[in-house]
Formats: structure tokens, sequence, C-alpha cells
DNA sequence: CTTAATTTTGAATGATTGTTCAAAATGTTA
DNA sequence: TAACATTTTGAACAATCATTCAAAATTAAG
């Protein structure tokens, strides 16, 4: 008893596929024609994997959200100090705005693309940024007091959002290391 | 020769009308019953007065960012001191986020949703943001130097910027006074 | 080779999308 | 009152939306 046919597709990578996807046009921005083509997978085959549309981009939700704390603690664990690790992605934030193809967060555009339709990816997606704040603090926990360590990781939340939504502009601040430590002191 | 039918409708109400539902809901998200329902308008007419779905949307847009450094203005002008009217702005957007359909800014949402599908609206967003940072550098040239100014002005975006996104959350800082203080300590 | 569990195929579905337009209603002017 | 420029009405349109499912293809096990 075992599987008499085999799966064509690779589900990690119609998963990745189908996550840039919806990172780049949104939700109601993406069809499934759009999707069908990004992954090369059949309707049936797609809906016979995945439970919908709307399942499918929970999914790709969820996965985002935990490769991104994945990612900040693999920055920090190999930088030679947690602050210069955070300094470094903050850099790095405004260099990748300058990509061809900048989509900025996924979890923020889904928060405000579908808060008002769906309370309860408000509620996840809030939870998921809860998560990210409290994964700074308890990294800053390394340097300052617990107190200390929770307000800067709520600064440096702000900063971030600030630094995704501000770089779809063109013009960015000349001295981007002087431009972060002036708003975060700290990190120097 | 003048008018033999009159209009039953107020274009001003119904933009206002439009402009709130799509803030809400986004262009994607929105569809056109949904806009008819919210001015009470029918198709017909609907289409008589404006372009297309597209169209209007434009024409809200264009309003609100105009709209947008009127208030900046207005509130800044009926203060004592520029930095006390730009800190009870600062101070306002977080309350604002406690409302019970927050939005959040219509730019912003048009930045994220549509950059992908519409380039020319991702410069046209990005135009008026770099008006309404220049009109908040033209401010506080009334205290700071020109370069002080700018640089400050810059900081501001950023900062507001993430307010807007972060308010989306529940948990907001204890004393927010001190909060943007901490971040932009010229504005004491 | 046959059996059978599993996957792929893709045409077809009904619902909803944005938009159109001919006909009816409106109300000022002469 | 009659004429007529303008607006409203709302059924109808083609296109696209997400989704379904019966039939064909696949392939390991017996």
């Amino acid at each position: 008893m075992s599987v008499m046919a085999v799966k064509k597709f690779d589900v990690d990578v119609v998963l990745e596929q189908a996550t840039n996807t919806f990172w780049q046009y949104g939700y109601y921005g993406t069809s499934m024609q759009q999707l069908l083509q990004a992954t090369g997978l059949q309707p049936g085959s797609f809906y016979r994997e995945f439970d919908s549309k709307e399942g499918l981009y929970l999914l790709a939700l969820s996965r985002y959200a935990a490769d991104t704390i994945t990612n900040i603690n693999e920055r920090i664990q190999n930088s030679p100090s947690v602050l210069e690790g955070i300094k470094a992605m903050l850099i790095d934030l405004f260099e990748e705005a300058n990509a061809k193809n900048y989509c900025g967060c996924f979890l923020v555009k889904t928060q405000l693309e579908l808060s008002a339709h769906n309370e309860s990816i408000l509620k996840n997606v809030s939870e998921e940024f809860a998560k990210i704040e409290a994964n700074y603090s308890a990294n800053l926990r390394a340097i300052f007091s617990p107190e200390a360590s929770q307000y800067h990781a709520k600064q440096l939340m702000f900063v971030i959002f600030g630094i995704r939504i501000y770089s779809y502009q063109n013009e960015q601040p000349e001295d981007v290391d002087e431009f972060i430590l002036s708003i975060l002191p700290w990190l120097k």
C-alpha cells in the first residue's frame, strides 16, 4: 500500500512562487490565472494540494512570518555583536529597496490590504509583529536591561516600518548610516 | 440655454463617500457594487460623472493628497509654535488609530497595493510624499537652518510612516509623548 | 501484465467583475 | 403647455473571477 502516482511538482517551490506573486501584487490583485501561470499547475492539481486561494495565501503568510524571525536571528548570531547585527540589518533594508521588484514587507502589505476585509487576519498579523518585537527585545537583553530592551525593540519596530514605507520613494538619505544613528543613537 | 435637468447628487459628497470606501477596502478590494451602494448612484449616473472606477480612484487620491497638506498647515498655524504643532499632530496619529475603522494613510495604502500594477501611480504617490516632506521642511525653516530643516523633515516622514503602520497593532507605547521625544529629541 | 491508488488534465461552472446604452424621467425655458 | 437639453434608470453585456469534477494518465505493488 503506497503511492501509485507521484507528484510532478515540489510543494515548497510552488509555495515560494505563489508567495512571491501574492507579495508583489497583493491578495485581490492576484488572480488564480496568475497563480497557475506562476506555479505551472493546473487548476485541479492546485485545488487538490491547497484548499483555496485564501488557504494558500494564509499558508504563504505564516511561512513568511516564520522565516522572518529565523532570518533575523541568523543575521544577529553571525554578527560580531547584537548592535552591529541590527545596524547592518537596517542598512540592508535601505539597500533592498533598490532592487528592481521591491515589495516591502509581506506582513505589512497584508495588514494594510486585508484588515478591513478579515478581522482574523488583522489579529494574526498583529500577533506575528508582536513575536518579532519580542524577539528583538530578547536579543537586546544581552546588552540592556529588560525595560530598556523592550523600549528599544519598540523603537526599532517603528523605524523598520518607517524604512520599509519610505523606501518606496526614490530619495533616500545621503548617509544612511548616520541617519539611522540620528534616530536610534543607542545603536552606536 | 441652460440646464434642463438637475443633478440629484452632490459631486463632492459622492467623491468623499467613494474615497472612504476605497480608503478602507483598497482598489481591488472595492467592487463597483460597493461603490454604487456607498454613493447611492446608479451605474449610468456614475459613469456619466466619472470616467471609470480607475478614474474615480485617481480623483479621490489627488483630492486626499491635497487635503493632507492643507490640514498639516492649518494644524501648525493654529498652534502656539511649529514644534508644538508637529508634536500634537504625531500624538494625534496615535490616537486616530483607536478609532473603530482605522484606515491608516490612503497614500501609503495606495502605494503598497498598486505600485506593482501601475508604475505611474507609484511615481504619482512618491511625488505627493515629496511635496509633504518639502512642506514640513518649509515649516521647520522658521526655527532651524535649511539643512537641519530638511534633515528633520525626513526624520519626521520616517517616524510618521512608523506610527501609521505600527498603529494597526493594539499595543502602543505607554507614554506616547515620551516615546516621540525619544526618537525625535529636537521636538522638545 | 494487471490491478488499483493517486495525480494530472482542462473544459465547464455559476458568480461576480466593470461597463454600456436605449428608454424614461426631469425640469427649465420659451 | 410644448419643446428639448440633460440626467436617471437599470437591464444587459462580455470578460474575468474562483472553483469543480469526470476522465485520462501515472506508476508502485502484486
